[in-house]
DNA sequence: TCTTATTTGTTAATTATTTAACAATAAAAA
DNA sequence: TTTTTATTGTTAAATAATTAACAAATAAGA
C-alpha cells in the first residue's frame, strides 16, 4: 500500500509468490519459510525475505510466514481494487491459449473480449470469450472501459493493430507478435519473443 | 567466437538484433546505425554498440554497421553448426501457436516433433509437424539426437513431464507451464508464465 | 587542403540488483 | 529456567548491468 513504486523484478517476483503459495495453500500448507519459497522458485532465501520486507509484511519467527496472510499482502500489493479488464486481439492458436489459461483461475485479471480480422471463420465463442470484429474494437474497448491488451496477430499486422489500441485508450499492451511496437510513454509495453527464448536457450545448450 | 560466456543479457539482445537486422536487410537498408537499432528495440546506442563490441565485430566510421555482416557476425556467435532440433511437449493451442511460429521462418532452429498424451483426437501433424504419442518421447527424441524441448502441457504434468524429458537427454527446456520446476545443474531451464507478465502490466498501469 | 561533423569503440562512472552478514528474537530443548 | 537453535528483518558489501564520457577516426564540406 505504500506509494512508491517497486522495483519491476519484485513485482514479477510478487506474482510468482503469489501463484506458488495459492498451489502451497491448497495443498493445505498454512506456515512457510523463506527458503521455502525460494526453493520454488529458483531464487534466494535472501531475496525472497528482501521482497517480502519491501511489501511490508511481517513473517512469523521461526515459523515462517504464514500463507493465507502474505497471499493477501501480496495481492493489495500487486492487485487493483477492482476487476481489470483484459482484451485479447488476434484469436488464433496464442490467443485461445491464452483464454484458456485464464479459464478456471480466479484471477483479478479476466478476459472479457477477443477481436480477429475475421471472426466468423473461427469459432464465435472460446471458452465464454466472445470474438468481435476489428471494427467494433474501439467502441467495445472504450465502452468496457478495458485498459490491458495482449496482442497476438500476425507480426506484419502488429504495428498498425497497435495503434488502434492505443487510440482506443488501451494504457497497457503484452506483444506477442515478433515485431517491437513504439508506444507513448503513457502506454506500458511488455513484449515477449519465443524465439529469443529459445535462441537463448540454445546458446546456452550448445556452450556446455 | 571467443570462448567466454557472453551475459545472458546479451544474449537475448543479440537475438533481437538479428530479428531487427533482418527485417532492416529485406527492406532494402545496408547500413545501419547503432542509434537506429537502439530505436527499434527500446535499448540505448550504447548499449548495441557495447553488444556488438562484445562478439568483436566492427562498424564504419560514420556508416555504421553493415546489416549483412553483422546479421552473419550474430550467427556465428548464437548459432550452432548444425541445426538445432526441437520437441514440442503438448500439442494444445499453444503448442500449436508455436509451431505455427516456426512455419515458414527459415532459423537455426526447428520444431521436428510434437508429442501429446493424445495425438489421435487432435490433428496428426499441423504445418508439417507430426504429433507422437508419450509413449514414443523417449525413443524418438534420443533416435533424433533433440536437446531443446518446449513444454507446452497443462500444468498438473508439468513436473512428470518435464522429469521424462530429463530422462530422454534433453538439456534446454522452455516451460510455458504455470508450474516451476526443479531440474538438473546440466539442463537449461526457462520459465516464462504470461499471467506474471499481465499481472507487472497491471501494476504498472493501475499506478499511472 | 583543412576544418567540421558524426559515429564508432572503449574505459570510467553510475545505478540497479543481488548476496552476505549478522543482530534480534522467539520457540524448542535441556 | 537457561541454553541452544532456527529464522526473520535489515544494513552493508559485492556484483552485475547500464549509461556517460570522450578519444579516434573518417567522410563530407568549405
Amino acid at each position: 500500500m505504500d506509494n512508491n513504486k517497486l522495483p519491476d523484478k519484485t513485482v514479477e517476483r510478487l506474482s510468482q509468490y503469489r501463484r506458488a503459495l495459492l498451489n502451497a495453500s491448497s495443498g493445505g500448507k498454512q506456515y512457510i519459510f523463506s527458503h521455502e519459497i525460494a526453493d520454488l522458485l529458483h531464487l534466494t532465501p535472501v531475496q525472497v525475505r528482501r521482497d517480502i520486507m519491501l511489501i511490508g509484511y511481517s513473517g512469523k519467527l521461526r515459523h515462517g510466514y504464514n500463507v493465507k496472510e502474505l497471499i493477501e499482502a501480496v495481492s493489495t500489493i500487486i492487485d487493483t481494487k477492482n476487476k481489470q479488464k483484459v482484451a485479447i486481439v488476434g484469436v488464433g492458436n496464442l490467443g485461445r491459449a491464452i483464454m484458456g489459461y485464464f479459464k478456471g483461475k480466479k484471477s483479478q485479471l479476466s478476459v472479457v473480449a477477443g477481436f480477429d480480422i475475421n471472426c466468423d471463420t473461427i469459432n464465435k465463442e472460446y471458452t465464454g470469450v466472445v470474438c468481435y470484429s476489428l471494427e467494433e474494437m474501439e467502441s467495445i474497448i472504450r465502452k468496457n472501459n478495458i485498459h490491458i491488451a495482449i496482442l497476438t496477430v500476425p507480426g506484419h499486422a502488429a504495428e498498425q493493430t497497435a495503434q488502434k489500441l492505443i487510440n482506443s485508450g488501451i494504457k497497457g499492451i503484452l506483444n506477442f507478435t515478433s515485431h517491437s511496437l513504439q508506444v507513448p510513454s503513457d502506454v506500458y509495453l511488455e513484449e515477449y519473443d519465443m524465439i529469443t527464448s529459445l535462441e537463448k536457450i540454445a546458446y546456452f545448450v550448445k556452450s556446455e
